[in-house]
Formats: structure tokens, C-alpha cells, sequence
DNA sequence: GCTACACTTGCACGATGACGCAAACAAGCA
DNA sequence: TGCTTGTTTGCGTCATCGTGCAAGTGTAGC
């Protein structure tokens, strides 16, 4: 998860735009939303400290909303791929996907690594980085950008 | 950050509920929250990609929703730490907090690794494990979790 | 088969947020 | 000073989401 090899950076912002990079991959707006939800990261924060497959009834003990949105909760967290659901009997346990999780934010970190600056010296990039030039804007940027709508 | 010392877990999710434990303070929803919308992900991948400092014409450029949007977007992001805003004259420059960001994201990878099973067996949890009584609840969770609300 | 329990789903409602337009604001330049 | 350019902000609209209540579904025990 240390790897150095840093790709070129794109000239201009519209070029990043089109260049594929790892970091797309792993930005994943579902995964984001399904944590963005202070309700939802109590439950998840309660199943990840407990360690252990727990059932809708012990995870709705933790916070005080209704049953049925606890089972949404967990249920939305399950489908954007942090926690596994497990049918017991007419229990539903939910357990937290530690080592994917992990792995998947490490491997975050390392694309935005990959990202970072040191690859694109600005008498390259043709777009002048603030500190040689600061007020060269790269190109003429359209005022409005979604004329091609 | 490789620290491999792990808490006791709690033996109830209530329980869990209460204890402190490190992944408590990375889990904020502001900063998922600003991650979970498709357009602002676009915005800041673009600029990580960039691996510059931007202006918001230079970033409009890169999706087709108006200026203003554009503007709020990089204004939330910047808000919730991803990104750094800096004035020069009347250009309004953002560059992802490449550092930052990868550390963040390291210490919540280690604070759920931390959190891991492993910790907890399931004799002395009293909570039974699914692998060895499936269906036995833990504790008698009460139907309506917001009795005291 | 009946009942109890655990959970899910349908529905309505209120809050939040994303969006576009237009106006305002700020800075540089002739 | 007035104009142009870059950016922010106010406002209205629409869609999405979180929530609670109630009904429905599925499983286990009698």
C-alpha cells in the first residue's frame, strides 16, 4: 500500500476531469452517504465498538430513534458494503466489515497519496501555480460552464 | 499509527454505546457529509487529480452545473477540511489537503482495525455469538428505544 | 393452527440540501 | 472613475432523505 509510482498530473482541471485515476474508483458517493447520517454513524460507531454480529433489537438499544429506522439504517449501511447482514432464525444480525473497511480506506489514502503534488512543476503545467504566478488564470474558463447542456 | 493495542469490547451494543474509544472522534459525519454528494465528488477528485492550487472558474470547467454551485461546493468542502481556500487578488484558489486527507483517513483505518473482533470472546461477552447460540438474544431490548425521550 | 416475537415495508410529513438565476461584492485595469 | 472579471450570496423551487406510525411478513414455540 506504499507504492511511489506517481502518475503525471493532467495540464488543466478540465483534463483532470477526463484522466482516469485510482482515486475514482474509491470515490464512491454511496459510501459516503450511507456515513454521512449522524443517526447512521451512531449504529455503525455502536456495531464496530461491540465487534461482534448484533441483532436490530441490540442495535436499536443504542440510540433513540424508532425500531423500524434503526432496521433502514442498518439495512442502507449493509447495502453500501460496510456491514454484513446474516439471517438467524427470525434474528437479523449485522456485523461490521472490518477488514474491508480498512482496506478500503487505506487504499483511499494511497490513491490521494498517488495524487499529490510533486508530479507537475508549474513551468510545465502551463496553468501557473499561485506562487510564480498568481493571478495567470490557466485558460479561459467559460462563464457558464454548462453551455453544452 | 501501527499502534496494535486493543480495547475490551463492550459486552452489550447499549454498552457499546457509551464507551470512548478512538473511531468515535474520526467518525464526523460533516466530513462524509461533504463527500456524499456526486457533484462535489467530481469537483474534488478533479482538483486532487490536478494536484495544484484551482481557481472556481478553473473548476467549473470540469462539470456542467453553474458557478454558483460550483463556488458553494468548493466553499463545503473547504469547510469541512478537505480542502484549503487561499485569496489571491481576485482569484479564489483551492487545493485538497493531500496530507491531511491521507492521514485522516489512516488513523480511521487503524481506529476500526482497532476495534476489530478478536477482543471479545464470546463466553465472556454474555451476548452470544451467532456461531454459538444464533438465536438467543443478548438482552431483552426494549420495543420502543426512545421510552425516555 | 395459533400466538408471540423480530423485523421489514408502505405511507405521510417535515427538514435538509442541491440547483439555477440574479444581484451584490471585490479586485484589477484603462 | 467606470468598466470588466471573478466570486459570493440571497431567494425560490424541486428532489431527496430521515423519521414515526401502522400494517404486513416470516420464523419459532406451543
Amino acid at each position: 500500500m506504499t507504492q511511489t509510482s506517481k502518475h503525471r498530473a493532467p495540464a488543466t482541471p478540465r483534463a483532470a476531469a477526463r484522466a482516469r485515476r485510482p482515486v475514482d474508483g474509491l470515490l464512491d458517493p454511496a459510501f459516503f452517504k450511507a456515513l454521512a447520517d449522524p443517526t447512521r454513524l451512531l449504529l455503525f460507531a455502536c456495531l464496530a465498538k461491540c465487534a461482534r454480529p448484533c441483532s436490530v433489537s441490540d442495535v436499536a438499544a443504542c440510540c433513540n430513534v424508532d425500531f423500524s429506522v434503526v432496521s433502514r439504517h442498518l439495512g442502507t449501511l449493509a447495502a453500501a458494503g460496510l456491514l454484513t447482514p446474516e439471517k438467524r432464525g427470525k434474528h437479523m444480525f449485522y456485523s461490521v466489515r472490518f477488514n474491508d473497511l480498512s482496506l478500503r480506506l487505506r487504499a483511499l489514502a494511497d490513491a490521494i497519496d498517488q495524487c499529490g503534488p510533486g508530479c507537475c512543476p508549474p513551468a510545465a503545467c502551463g496553468c501557473g501555480a499561485p506562487e510564480s504566478a498568481p493571478d495567470r488564470p490557466p485558460e479561459p474558463a467559460a462563464r457558464r460552464p454548462r453551455a453544452h447542456a
